[in-house]
DNA sequence: TTATCATATGAATGATTGCTCATGTATAAA
DNA sequence: TTTATACATGAGCAATCATTCATATGATAA
C-alpha cells in the first residue's frame, strides 16, 4: 500500500492513485465556475419564486410584483440577475415588458431540484 | 379587456386572470425556500468542485484538500455545509473520514446544469 | 407638449457567507 | 502514556448580496 509518493511537503495522507485519476477527469476551471454561477443564481428564494411563476406563464413585471408581494424595484433587480444569466428573456409589449423562461433546461433543473427536496421529506 | 379588478391600491396594471391562475399553482412557501436553499448550497465553486470529485470517487478529506489545493479547514467547513444539506454523506475508516454523494439526484442536477452551461457557449 | 404609467438602475445598508487562524477532538502509532 | 495525524469547529474579517429609496428612462394617453 505504498502511499506518500509526493515529495511536496503539502499533505501527508494523500491516496495518490485515486487522487491522480480523479484529477484528470474533473471539470476544468471555467466550466466549474460557470456551473457554480448558474446554481448561485438559482439559489435565492425570490428568484425561485419568479422562475416558478414564469414556468406557469409569461408575465409582465407588475404581475410578478403582485404575485410575490414585493416592491417593484426588488423584482426588477432580480429579473436583471436572471436576464444576465440568460435564464429568462424579455420582450416589450406596449408599456409592459413580458418575461419568460429562456430555455427548457431551467424548468428541468427546477423540477429535478423539487424531486430532491421532496425525497428528503418523505 | 377589463383589468383592475382589485380594489387594493397596491398595483395598477395587474392582469388579474393570469395572475390568479398562476397564484393557485405556484409552489408553497416551504418547498420554494427549500429548493432555493438546495441551489444556494450548489452555488459555490469550491462546493461544486468537491461534488465533481466525489461524483468520480469516494474520497477522504485530505485527498479533497489536495485536489482543490486549498487548506483543510476551508474544505472541512464546506463539507459541513454539504453534509447539513444532505448532499454528501461520510463514514469513518481508521483515522480518515470518507465522503461520497448522498443520492443520485445531485449528480443529475450537476449533469443537467452542465448541459445548460455548455449550450450557452455553443 | 405634458402627464402618467411601467420598468430600470445607482447608491446605501444590513445581512449573509467563504476563508483564515487558532484550537479542539478523536484515532492510531510509538 | 505520549506523540502524531486526520478532521472539525468557533471567532473574526473581508467580500458579496438582497432589499430599499430615490430617481431616471421610455412609452402611451390626454
Amino acid at each position: 500500500m505504498q502511499e506518500h509518493e509526493h515529495d511536496r511537503c503539502e499533505e501527508q495522507c494523500i491516496h495518490s492513485e485515486v487522487v491522480e485519476s480523479v484529477r484528470t477527469q474533473m471539470l476544468g476551471t471555467v466550466p466549474s465556475e460557470e456551473l457554480a454561477q448558474l446554481f448561485k443564481v438559482l439559489g435565492d428564494n425570490t428568484r425561485i419564486r419568479i422562475l416558478d411563476a414564469l414556468y406557469l406563464s409569461e408575465l409582465c413585471v407588475c404581475d410578478i410584483t403582485a404575485l410575490l408581494g414585493m416592491n417593484q424595484s426588488a423584482v426588477s433587480h432580480q429579473l436583471r440577475v436572471l436576464r444576465d444569466a440568460r435564464i429568462v428573456k424579455s420582450r416589450k409589449q406596449g408599456k409592459n415588458v413580458l418575461y419568460s423562461l429562456d430555455d427548457e433546461h431551467i424548468s428541468g433543473l427546477v423540477r429535478m431540484g423539487s424531486e430532491h427536496v421532496r425525497e428528503l421529506k418523505g
